[in-house]
DNA sequence: ATAATTTCTTAATCTAGTTCAAGTCCTCCG
DNA sequence: CGGAGGACTTGAACTAGATTAAGAAATTAT
């Protein structure tokens, strides 16, 4: 381990759901593997086997599906307090159909599915918090479901502005455009038309 | 009680998970309430707040949102051996903006709030089912959203073919239609096509 | 700085899917 | 049995958003 994270974040994150122990605090954060990413670098790649969960500390990733046309399409950002990867890849240890790719500058905190395993069988806790984190994470991709069939793409993106305001300002707007299932050009559009 | 469901089903779909001990299963039944409902009639409304997670036993339901222009979308269908209801307003206990109807005759086993916290309270055994089955769906809500966006209507309509062969007989069309994010006529037309 | 590359915009054309309106087919119910 | 309402289809007109191609603006590298 060539540099440390402090843990602080991801324990509180942690605390939100279930009180934690000391002796359990110390054997999770032993399970996480730190890592620095720089902007444009990848944590995990199409066509290779999910390393673990991945735990944003600080800066912002983005998770995508690149199709058979060759066109990406960004099912999720995550920025610091948010876990992200390919939950599919994760649970069947199957190669990955997604890539995460780093937004900025990054510190992530990895949990690989057999250190996971293990502190679930040793401190069944943890599945409180990961059902937790499951059922609020299943609640908003209803919504997203929902959302991309009844609302046109311009509400969509007001409603992205409002609740992405922060990654707004440095994520690539086709990037943007991907996450709203419309292109950059019409983007593009939309955007003439708000001012 | 007016009558009871056979619990043998769910008994076996959480024992894929988690084994389960006698008193475990005793407890967990007791908390179980059986509900008859014919087609055409809900087990969750609009406005009212989720009665619970909904287990179907047998027949099957569909949830689905009602936007502002009046306009029907079908967020889940749920057959024998699914978990289905309005996650969002189980979670938060607040009015509920999606309603569960059944499309035939069906079972339904009601595990209502306070039951269920304590049924995770007591045998804690049960968040390691619940995290599993809402990892799973999460898998799969991410895979309906990318496929939205990347796989056009017909395409999709030939996937749920597949997926969903049983449905097909007896779901209205219309329904389909709905889940798939197309109108009833555009569907009309891929059909057509298909024949 | 300047070149090179990527991101963003603009405009013209095109298409997947919608809307509206009408008609047919079913099913259920008195 | 007939008729009333819902389910499904058909077609014509329309529109949200895609595609293509080009240029402008911003980043990055040299």
């Amino acid at each position: 381990m060539n540099f440390t994270v402090d843990p602080s974040n991801i324990i509180s994150s942690v605390s939100k759901y279930v009180p934690l122990k000391d002796v359990e605090i110390l054997y999770f954060t032993s399970l996480l593997l730190p890592l620095k990413v720089r902007q444009g670098e990848f944590t995990e790649r199409t066509g290779a086997i999910s390393k673990g969960m991945i735990y944003v500390n600080s800066g912002c990733l983005m998770t995508y599906f690149t199709n058979k046309q060759a066109t990406d399409h960004v099912i999720q950002f995550a920025t610091a307090g948010w876990w992200t990867g390919d939950l599919h890849s994760f649970t069947s240890q199957t190669p990955s159909i997604y890539s995460t790719k780093a937004l900025a500058d990054s510190e992530v905190l990895l949990l690989p599915k057999n250190d996971m395993d293990q502190l679930l069988e040793r401190f069944p806790k943890f599945e409180r918090y990961f059902r937790i984190i499951f059922q609020n994470s299943l609640v908003t991709h209803q919504h997203r479901i929902i959302q991309n069939f009844s609302v046109d793409a311009e509400e969509r993106y007001q409603e992205f502005q409002k609740k992405y305001s922060t990654l707004v300002q440095y994520v690539p707007l086709k990037y943007i455009a991907s996450y709203l299932g419309i292109t950059p050009e019409f983007l593009s559009k939309i955007r003439r038309r708000q001012s």
